[in-house]
DNA sequence: AAGAAATCACACTGGTCAGTCCAGTTTCGT
DNA sequence: ACGAAACTGGACTGACCAGTGTGATTTCTT
């Protein structure tokens, strides 16, 4: 019964005018891509675009909501208390790693990028990203800091403080040299490990016991 | 005979061209800037700005580089040795103050969002960018730093890391924070303050003496 | 005052774009 | 199998846009 559904022909249509508007969007920016090469990438006429999403606006509006909400969903739905030895070092340094392997993904740098580049004309999107991104990850992180510091393992006495200090700390130098510098600047895994490492070690300095 | 010199009426021509041109790319973006509209709103004929500047290309890439390149003159400019007693805390926080300052200035933010939005068909402005932004200003603060622990007041092994970590952990936050939500969102001078004297608390925890 | 250089107003080209219209075809639910 | 719903291709509208051509006018230089 949990056999994925055979999806109609509508749903086939929807689902590869929005992969074309994925790749589109994300390389020409919103004013730089046309509705018809959009629709000859889909493989679909121009109307049928039209049918499913009414206006290039709100195709993009849509496009951009959907990859916007579940970007870091895996990330910080598992609430489960952060371990359990005292290892908090390798707690934040493994939780740093993991949130930058995510982050800075090509797909997700381009989107970022893009919601920049048209916060003037689409302010809403950029502060949705700016919700379910950096502002949903602290506020995850803060639970984990006040649990940490409730057990003694950590002297933070404001635990948002504490998590938006570690989550800038983790994300500010990749991030902007990402934005910047391109996909191509992205560090490798082993050398954000080496930097997860890096900025714990000094958050530890400051918050540490 | 430092008498500023009456500018040339082609000087003039050129100097609205350009002042128009700023106010209108960095609200609208270059592809949603239109030369017509350009011309009406520096009061000039369309084939002045033509006879200035070639194209509308040439004459974003020239506007760019300029607003690029005098970003933060006067700030690193002054490599006096920093100060003399042994305040260590006071001198960064001054510092990070001061650089905190001048980049969140709605001017440069719109020029970053403008720049980034456009990484992938203007990569070399995005590269200038960084280059006269952060790594000029990391450079700058390496050899404070190096100097710092050259006297004894801090512990930093590797300067340029040391460097790096105290201007992200300066801007990663305000500026993140500032691309996506808005000119309007930008904290204020004492909150920026604030903020500089925190971060370099931590900072110091971890690379104080 | 005279010639050169810059600027102006404005029409015009060739092209693109978002969105619509339409008549015919394919697919889906029943 | 049949009617409704979805899709197709292509022509079309109205608007906009980068860049050019032209001939007249203004300004700078000498």
């Amino acid at each position: 019964m949990t056999a994925t559904k055979e999806p109609t022909r509508s749903e086939r249509k929807r689902r590869a005018i929005l992969a074309a508007a994925e790749g589109l969007f994300l390389r020409n920016g919103y004013l730089g891509t046309s509705m018809d090469e959009l629709a000859e990438r889909s493989a679909v006429s121009k109307q049928t675009v039209y049918a499913h999403f009414g206006s290039k606006e709100s195709l993009f509006v849509e496009l951009v909501s959907s990859m916007t909400g579940g970007a870091g969903d895996g990330l910080h739905d598992r609430d489960e208390p952060p371990a359990l030895d005292g290892d908090v070092a390798g707690y934040l340094t493994r939780y740093a790693a993991d949130e930058l392997s995510v982050v800075m993904t090509p797909r997700l740098l381009k989107l970022r990028r893009l919601v920049i580049g048209e916060v003037e004309r689409f302010p809403d999107l950029a502060r949705a990203l700016y919700e379910n991104g950096p502002a949903r990850a602290i506020r995850s992180l803060a639970v984990t800091m006040a649990s940490l510091t409730e057990r003694g393992l950590l002297g933070a006495v404001d635990p948002v403080e504490a998590a938006t200090t570690f989550n800038w700390l983790v994300m500010g130098a990749p991030m902007n040299e990402a934005m910047l510098l391109g996909d191509g600047a992205v560090p490798d895994a082993e050398a954000l490990q080496q930097h997860a490492a890096h900025v714990t070690r000094v958050f530890l300095a400051a918050y540490g016991v």
